[in-house]
DNA sequence: AAAATTCTTAGACGCATGTCCATATTTATA
DNA sequence: TATAAATATGGACATGCGTCTAAGAATTTT
């Protein structure tokens, strides 16, 4: 990481992390993130190769910040003061409905990055790792017979799968049907 | 994937996976996956660069090859014969034994190789792709509320999750308290 | 407004990548 | 054994990567 992007920006960073956002999902709908190279996504955006780098270590750096700032959309602040056995439905249902909004664009891209390259990991990790910094950061006063970071890997792992599950394969399970889903496998786990 | 190593090899063909693999595993000792050159494992192998592209896309698909070679000593054939309860307990039984073996070369390749680096990623979703094949090719008479390919791949990711709580992070859980947690996460679900 | 600081920009550098081809060597077939 | 097919080898190629430096522009400080 070079830039940090989760500080205030500078006018500049913040246009600049937009413009490269912008045209690498457009390159994205139209080719795998292995064959997109620097020089490209610099010419399509008007920024001399150095620039780049200047914010981001390589594309998958780039890809990393999209996320982040595609994930500062869904607030999800209020999270403690959920109940802890509405807090899982609650994580859940809300990533459902953000990518609900998404999904011709997802469609587009995973037609180009298979499940199994770069993209789709890069997706899920972060999905995985946001999920559990979230629990992990909600202390919960409930007893687990297992570690509470173990718990929460756990989650994070259960939710992306349906997720994944929902909108990157082609299932078309309905959110009731997803919800249903989450709780069966995380079994008596509230 | 360049070459099928499933399929029976020729005496030329098995040299060359295990040389580029042991020099592969040497490398790892020393450095991060991300920094070893194609040139480098050529060299200390004693194998031109075209033979490498022979055989192998890049190293990513080098380290691949590898994880089959490794994985073909965890005999599992018989998994199908196993019964249905029981399953989920031997299969991570025996990965457990299996990886109890190589504690310290884990150890040394995982100074270099962080968590959330390309080794480590390779790794985890080679263990959840095999588990989830095995489970999802012995059908089980047992019915579930979710479509069966979700129960696989649930299980996948738990049973890698606790083999990765066991082994690549330093948790120090004996097996006894592996299943048990691993009970615990799968809940009621066999 | 001037000076200091920070960031952008352009170009060049060395190195690694993955491909290709022509030749040599091995393996299989007749 | 001779011939055919397949594979290994060596070298060259264009291209991308990530770094670096020096000069220019923008921003902040004085």
């Amino acid at each position: 990481m070079k830039h940090d992007f989760s500080k205030r920006m500078t006018r500049f960073a913040q246009r600049t992390l937009e413009d490269f956002s912008r045209v690498l999902f457009e390159a994205l709908t139209e080719t795998s993130i292995e064959n997109i190279t620097v020089r490209e996504l610099c010419e399509k955006a008007n920024y001399p190769r150095a620039t780049f780098y200047n914010y981001f270590d390589d594309v998958y750096d780039l890809l990393n910040d999209c996320w982040q700032k595609i994930a500062s959309d869904i607030v999800i602040d209020d999270y403690p003061s959920i109940p802890a056995e509405e807090r899982t439905s609650a994580l859940f249902e809300r990533c459902y409905t953000y990518l609900s909004g998404y999904r011709a664009a997802i469609e587009k891209i995973m037609k180009h990055n298979p499940m199994d390259g770069r993209f789709a990991e890069s997706l899920r990790k972060y999905i995985r790792e946001q999920i559990y910094s979230i629990i992990v950061n909600s202390p919960c006063s409930e007893k687990y017979a297992v570690p509470y970071e173990l718990m929460a890997e756990h989650y994070g792992n259960t939710i992306q799968m349906m997720l994944e599950w929902c909108f990157i394969r082609r299932e078309q399970m309905p959110k009731e049907a997803a919800l249903e889903a989450l709780h069966y496998l995380l079994g008596g786990l509230s």
